[in-house]
RNA sequence: GCCGGAGUGGCGGAAUGGCAGACGCGACGGACUCAAAAUCCGUUGCCCGCAAGGGCGUGUGGGUUCAAGUCCCACCUCCGGCACCA
């Protein structure tokens, strides 16, 4: 007697790191250098390696984007499939500041786990194009575009970026001397220093950009986050910010994420408008004489200083301004403030100046501000305007000044009730057009759109033609212009942190040691620049980056006889996420940052798979550089990724929540309060009673029911390797992509983990004995030619998984093949000309158990490079369809009618169904609906 | 407040304007077994009915249509994002 019988059951364990070893061996999933016909790149967003390994959430979108390659290469096309790490960043840091080991240490250690685990799913990227942005050689790279971003200016004519060396030099710079001229260059750069208010967070010790701000605290770590003037790095986004939102037409991408980056950008259209200042303003031959010389003049491109200039996006509410409110750092505000109220002016200001921008933009706490003391001439109607300074108006927005309309800006409204201004209404709603419109209610405000009262010549008009009209009439008076403003700022560059790129460039040293102002960008050849060595790797509590702490051998370099100090900033860790899927191409290439052929040959990329979390951030700066190496011709597509898909979160289980009161006893969800405790219910307590879900002991008692988002704290996480421990990597994978829409937010369930897996089971069943002693096929696999009915089973399975893998819909490919399944488990004879198409139909979801029992069918490995199965239209038509037959829109009957029956033979046919003859008796047919292979509908009457 | 997305059985979810609930989970029943697990087969939206059958059903209220989960209007709820950008 055998101690432990052999049962040749289905063992993901086993057959796993079988197949995925005999992968690596085979170089299965290798892509060629250049594409051989079709290409397709498919790319995931490449993790961060975090510490705590991969989570559920990650194998979703890369199973969903392997599935697309696999099924791809088996349809002949060149798949481009390639993974790596983005792996600067502050985690590392951090964990390297609490235990004192590198940061390279630990991202090395924490890569190699995510490597592991990678491998464990079964994914088939090309390792051997893995790259890691920490990689010396892909830092030189990234250091290499910083370069070409310092050397480009950006054309405001041409739209696009040129070379520094193209850049016209206005005959005063040159005038003025190299100095000037050098000067002059570096603020046109796209990467240029600026000395400006920055987000500077104590907690993290860095100074983060705009994005990275959410609400007045770091993105990260919810650490508030204080207004600092620093001398920083900037990237000129904005240069590119009207091709950025332009171009976002001519992509495949989910149309919310498309409107989150143009909400970001922010376009609006609107005008600037120069109101004349004291002492010109006083008096009326001022002003007329002001308006002459404007007249002949024109529009000048800068404000001079005997103006104030707003930017409104509303010109046709020019008469209803009733004050112009600038912000408190505006250049003028000095000057404008009367001897009597500077006081209190220069008080408030250093008020608003210590206010964090969460103060400055929370709502609630209502308007403040200040009046100058001073006035403006109304450039129309003559009119002196008093001035205020009030901490809504943004400096960094326009002109850093408005003119405020209380009757049509909720803003400015809310200003004037205030401090009791003047409200003039100069917008009514259009009439005919919904009459209630906003005027009927108790307050003046209205910010539609309407018609024009009380606005001098142009009282009458529509908004859409007076400013139009209007803003004609400025320019040609030489008191306004059209003017676009985008929310988007300049991006800030530099880090205070020790783990992310070194800046390529050094700062020139006079004799005694300090700094002259001049920098130096390095050449392509001293790349990369590598991190000094260091033991502390702790952010300062100024803002003096770790790096300046470096030994001097790093730190101060030579070059020419002049003595520099290397920039001691790092780059954000965006920096290398912004252009890997280039570097992915060419990963080795040490020459160039990517081949211009290769380039050429697999770019744009077709798919990019990711998390919606990436919509603007990482999304904006990588089209923002692209677009730059497009400019400056080192790439040939304007945008790199073509189609995007958002996959969606993945929550944990499902619970159900009651609350305990204080006193004891339960509390309805929903009137539990502060002292009432929360406690998980199990769902067999628990029972539906209406809409809620109520306890079964304690009927009264409503109880929540929903899935939460994983966390630590809620100890819901759910882990890979205990998941392909429980079931196995190809019952993970199927799971994942079962559970429901892609895009869609959904909770994970284990026991849907284990139904995908009895699925597999029957797969395996299908083909292997299970009973027997040792490996053998099924008895009922055999050499017979399939059925007919086989055969229409086996196409419709293939058509509708193929459709399906086309649109990204997953779940109901399996869906499909689960019916195959259960179609084909009943046979007593299974052809082998049924089972071998649709093991190729499996092997890119379930693709080890898909080589697996290709093998033991007898075909030569591997099936991920079989020939995908065509469906036959033949197999896909029935000879006969049941049609369902209504009376008056009711479903009453179904008859059975030849597949191609005319209306004229489905009506004979419905009407013959004894069921529906019944009905229709002694009725008057109205009308007869008959939709061929559709249905049959009669409307009687009587 | 503004902008997206979504509301379908006990649960996850299917449905080119044309048979609502595919597929899976769960539950219930049967076969196999000494028994259990596993497996295989079946039932499973709700209500009335022994049954045949009938009625009601896709967040709510209207509308278009022979026909609406799907299209239109208004509203409710949930999720996500943005939030003084003039």
């Amino acid at each position: 007697m055998s101690q432990s019988r052999f049962m040749p059951k289905y063992d993901p364990a086993t057959i796993e790191p079988k197949w995925q070893s005999w992968w690596d061996e085979h170089d299965t999933f290798r892509s060629p250098r250049l594409p051989v016909g079709e290409k397709a790149y498919i790319l995931d967003m490449f993790p961060y390696p975090s510490g705590d390994g991969l989570h559920v959430g990650h194998p979703e979108g890369y199973t969903a984007t392997d599935i697309v390659s696999r099924a791809a290469r088996m349809r002949g096309v060149s798949v481009i499939h390639p993974m790596g790490f983005d792996a600067f960043g502050l985690p590392a840091e951090e964990h390297a500041i609490r235990t004192g080991t590198p940061p390279r240490e630990s991202t090395e250690r924490n890569i190699a786990t995510f490597r592991r685990q990678l491998k464990m799913l079964g994914f088939s990227y090309d390792w051997h194009r893995e790259v890691a942005t920490t990689d010396p050689g892909y830092v030189r790279w990234t250091q290499w575009i910083f370069l070409v971003l310092h050397d480009t200016w950006f054309d405001r004519d041409a739209q696009r970026g040129r070379p520094i060396a193209e850049l016209p030099i206005p005959a005063e710079v040159a005038a003025a001397g190299e100095q000037a001229v050098a000067a002059y260059r570096d603020e046109q750069r796209l990467a240029y220093q600026s000395e400006a208010p920055v987000n500077w967070c104590p907690a993290l010790g860095t100074v983060l950009a705009n994005e990275e701000v959410i609400g007045g605290v770091s993105e990260r770590g919810g650490h508030p986050v204080v207004r600092l003037p620093l001398r920083q790095w900037m990237l000129r986004i904005t240069a590119y910010a009207d091709r950025l939102e332009r171009e976002l037409d001519s992509l495949d991408w989910p149309t919310s994420i498309k409107k989150l980056q143009r909400d970001w950008i922010g376009r609006s259209t609107g005008a600037e408008v120069d109101f004349l200042l004291p002492p010109a303003g006083d008096d009326a031959a001022g002003f007329a004489a002001w308006k002459q010389h404007r007249a002949a003049s024109g529009f000048p491109e800068q404000a001079p200083d005997n103006v104030l200039r707003i930017y409104t996006t509303r010109p046709d509410t020019l008469y209803g301004v009733t004050c112009m409110v600038i912000a408190p750092e505006h250049p003028l505000r000095a000057r404008l403030t009367t001897a009597d109220r500077t006081a209190e002016v220069e008080a408030y200001c250093e008020a608003a100046s210590h206010k964090s921008d969460l103060d400055r933009t929370d709502l609630a706490e209502g308007k403040t501000g200040v009046f100058t003391g001073s006035s403006c001439i109304h450039p129309l109607t003559g009119e002196p305007v008093p001035i205020w300074v009030a901490d809504y108006v943004l400096a960094s927005y326009g002109t850093g000044a408005i003119m405020s309309v209380p009757a049509h800006d909720d803003r400015d409204y809310e200003f004037a009730q205030t401090f009791g201004l003047k409200v003039v209404t100069v917008v009514e709603p259009a009439t005919g057009e919904g009459g209630a419109g906003g005027n009927g209610n108790a307050t003046p405000l209205f910010t539609g759109r309407g018609r024009a009262v009380a606005s001098g010549p142009y009282t009458g008009l529509e908004t859409d033609a007076f400013i139009t009209q209007v803003g004609g009439d400025l320019q040609a008076a030489g008191l306004g212009r059209p003017a676009v403003n985008y929310k988007l700022r300049d991006w800030l560059f530099s880090r205070q942190r020790f783990w992310g790129e070194p800046f390529p460039i050094l700062h020139e040293l006079d004799a005694a040691g300090e700094p002259t102002g001049v920098v130096r960008a390095l050449d392509q050849a001293d790349l990369p620049v590598p991190l000094p060595e260091l033991s502390d790797f702790r952010p300062g509590n100024t803002p003096d980056p770790p790096l300046s702490r470096a030994d001097d051998g790093w730190l101060y370099v030579e070059r020419d006889g002049k003595r520099y100090r290397r920039e001691t900033n790092t780059m954000p860790q965006w920096a290398g996420s912004c252009w890997y899927y280039l570097r992915f191409l060419d990963p080795a290439n040490d020459e160039r940052f990517i081949d211009p052929d290769i380039e050429r040959a697999w770019m744009p990329v077709d798919l990019y798979v990711g998390g919606a979390e990436h919509a603007v951030l990482h999304l904006l700066y990588s089209r923002f550089w692209h677009k730059v190496l497009y400019d400056r011709g080192h790439v040939s597509s304007p945008e790199p990724f073509g189609r995007l898909v958002n996959q969606g979160m993945i929550l944990g289980e499902m619970e159900f929540t009651g609350y305990r009161a204080a006193a004891g006893g339960w509390v309805s969800a929903g009137q539990q309060g502060e002292a009432d405790t929360p406690m998980k219910i199990p769902a067999e307590q628990v029972e539906k009673q209406g809409e809620h879900f109520v306890l079964r002991d304690a009927p009264k008692v409503r109880v929540e029911s929903r899935a939460y988002k994983m966390s630590k704290s809620r100890g819901n996480v759910v882990n890979p390797d205990q998941v392909v421990r429980d079931f196995g990597a190809d019952s993970l994978r199927l799971y994942e992509m079962f559970m429901g829409p892609l895009e869609a937010t959904k909770p994970w369930s284990t026991a849907g983990v284990g139904g995908v897996r009895s699925f597999l089971d029957r797969c395996w069943r299908l083909v292997v004995d299970e009973r027997a002693d040792e490996l053998t096929i099924a008895p009922q696999v055999c050499d017979e030619q399939p059925t007919d009915e086989q055969l229409r089973q086996l196409h419709r399975t293939i058509a509708k998984v193929t459709a399906d893998i086309d649109s990204l819909s997953f779940n109901t490919a399996i869906a499909k093949m689960m019916e195959f399944v259960n179609f084909a488990t009943p046979l007593e004879q299974r052809p082998r000309p049924l089972l071998i198409p649709f093991v190729k139909l499996l092997a890119p979801f379930a693709p080890h158990l898909a080589e697996e029992l290709w093998e033991l069918l007898g075909q030569a490995p591997p099936v991920s490079l079989a020939d995908w199965p065509v469906a036959e239209e033949q197999w896909l038509r029935d000879d006969t369809v049941e049609i369902p037959v209504q009376v008056q829109g009711k479903l009453r009957a179904r008859v059975i009618v030849p597949a191609d029956a005319d209306a004229g033979t489905l009506e004979a046919a419905a009407a013959a169904e004894p069921k529906i003859a019944a009905l229709l008796a002694g009725k008057q047919i109205v009308k007869v609906v008959a939709v061929p292979g559709r249905l049959v509908n009669f409307v009687v009457k009587g």
